[in-house]
RNA sequence: CGGGGUGUAGCGUAGCCCGGUAUCGCGCCACAUUUGGGAUGUGGAGGUCGUCAGUUCGAAUCUGGCCACCCCGACCA
């Protein structure tokens, strides 16, 4: 099978579009929006989940499961929830088809639901209710739930990972007895999204507050991570949101204090979600195909054996497979390629594309000489080693792997970040490289869109531990305390 | 929802202007020779030409409707 991918420099976004089917990761389906995730990509998924899961366990949440539908009723009771949400809901408006009498599934229109359900776009309202009966007492709190689950935005434009209209997601649903503790868990969920970018995925982040236009609707304060991928769009990767007492105040749900005193409930919410494979995939991968995180990848390690008969693939055979076991002895995940159905060329070609992070190549004259051949995936680079202490060695190339990969990003997103002092200039950086721009801004909402409007880019955040910096703002000339962190995003 | 484009075998395509039952490559199946960077040869299977209707002796080809998908805009994790 030969596969080959369009270049970076060609066509980024077709480079995207193909990386993710010839890697085999996802697909189009019939319904349109909506992706088909396959067994490879949704393994690098469930690595993803075992890891955040742990990390969200470490902090002391819980899991649990609310359900899909949400009463329509329910939505309106927040009124920028509302808002913001509304023009993308699937309405599930009856309960029953039935056959015309002319052979067509129809709708059954005395199957009519009293009240309509929305598919949730998100879970805060259906919860918040929920909560409402959990809670009485400052003994009931803090509530700290995670729930794993699929969501549906009705989306008018899709791509696969980066924006689909159903997609897989976490989201956490705190409830606190104070504003203080329940900003600490919001920026301690940010904390952990930026651990698990980092030191999981290798993508470097900055960490910040929304503005008012990209705050998350029912949010006082959403705070954010945010990624600079290879062609210099940023992208934003999780989210974390200070929900102040909104939602406690739509739902009714109070407490009673030490003193006796009733007050609402304090909310947070937090969320990642499959777009995460989009990142990590535009953050690493070159045009051989995919480039995964040794943390990440399902397969860490694959052995290829290279022989002439069926004798000489049982002689090879024997060693492979006595160094698969001292590699899964040490925790690393092994595959052993010995299907004689492809040849040796066309699995490492496979195995590029597919993003595993090391290669093992062993044949007959290896066994003579006592090496094998093994080949990184990030550089490239081959090198033949002795089968000594192979084990030790491949798990620190690993590391190495896996720290390289960050380095790299890390360089990039450096050098794709400038500043920028007149709108001029701004625009002229918008165009010829992309990038993070730090840039002073005024603070208010209309220079914010006006900038938008004109070139595209948005305020990705305001970076916490920011440098105060007196200033004047690139578009309206008045005063600024501090540079925003400006891009063109997906 | 506006503007542009495309639908022919699993994938990519030729044929369409000028109507006569479909071309080529990859992949797939069998056998043989091969195996240190996507092997080669020989043989073979696979298509209601997106869909519905119209024109015609005859439609992939001409006409009209519908559907789907892609790209560009407005909305978004």
């Amino acid at each position: 099978m030969s596969k080959e991918i369009t270049a970076r420099a060609e066509d980024y976004s077709k480079w995207y579009n193909d990386l993710v089917v010839k890697a085999d990761l996802a697909d189009h389906s019939a319904v349109r929006g909506c992706m088909v995730i396959k067994p490879s990509g949704y393994a690098i998924w469930e690595k993803m989940q075992q890891a955040l899961d742990k990390m969200f366990k470490d902090t002391g949440h819980v899991n649990a499961y609310f359900p899909l539908f949400i009463p329509k009723s329910f939505f309106s009771k927040e009124a920028s929830h509302v808002d913001g949400f509304a023009k993308e809901c699937a309405v599930v408006t009856h309960y029953r088809l039935k056959n015309d009498g002319k052979g067509n599934i129809v709708v059954d229109e005395d199957a009519k639901l009293e009240e309509e359900l929305i598919v949730r776009p998100t879970s805060e309202t259906i919860i918040w209710n929920t909560y409402k009966g959990w809670i009485q007492s400052y003994r009931d709190l803090p509530i700290l739930v995670n729930q794993w689950a699929n969501v549906v935005r009705w989306e008018m434009r899709t791509r696969l990972f980066l924006r689909t209209a159903e997609f897989l997601w976490q989201e956490g649903h705190t409830a606190h007895a104070t504003a203080e503790e329940a900003v600490e868990e919001t920026r301690r969920m940010l904390d952990v999204y930026a651990d698990f970018a980092e030191n999981w995925m290798a993508v470097p982040v900055i960490k910040g507050v929304k503005t008012a236009n990209e705050r998350f609707a029912g949010a006082i304060d959403t705070y954010c991570i945010e990624a600079l991928m290879q062609d210099g769009k940023a992208l934003q990767a999780g989210t974390s949101h200070f929900l102040g007492q909104n939602f406690a105040k739509a739902f009714d749900v109070k407490f009673a204090a030490k003193d006796g005193k009733l007050d609402y409930v304090w909310a947070t919410s937090w969320g990642v979600s499959t777009r995460l494979m989009g990142a990590l995939i535009m953050s690493h991968s070159d045009d051989h195909g995919l480039v995964i995180p040794p943390k990440l990848a399902p397969t860490q390690v694959v052995i290829v054996p290279i022989y002439k008969g069926d004798e000489g693939l049982a002689k090879v055979s024997e060693v492979a497979l006595q160094i698969k076991a001292k590699l899964q002895a040490k925790g690393i995940s092994v595959k052993y390629d010995d299907r004689d159905t492809q040849r040796p060329g066309w699995k490492f070609a496979e195995y590029e594309m597919k993003g595993v992070p090391v290669r093992i190549a062993i044949g007959e004259r290896d066994l003579a000489n006592g090496t094998v051949e093994v080949a990184r995936r990030d550089t490239l680079e081959k090198e033949t080693l002795s089968i000594t202490d192979l084990e030790n060695k491949i798990e620190h190339l690993l590391q190495n792997i896996q720290d390289n990969l960050y380095k790299i990003a890390l360089t990039r997103r450096e050098e794709m970040t400038h500043r920028a002092d007149t709108y001029e200039e701004f625009k002229k950086l918008l165009d010829e490289k992309g990038g993070f721009i730090y840039a002073h801004w005024d603070g208010t909402s209309e220079t914010e869109e006006k900038i938008k409007e004109e070139t595209k880019a948005t305020i990705r955040c305001i970076p916490l531990n920011n440098v105060q910096e007196a200033g004047v703002c690139i578009y309206s000339g008045k005063p600024s305390t501090q540079r925003v962190l400006f891009a063109r995003a997906y």
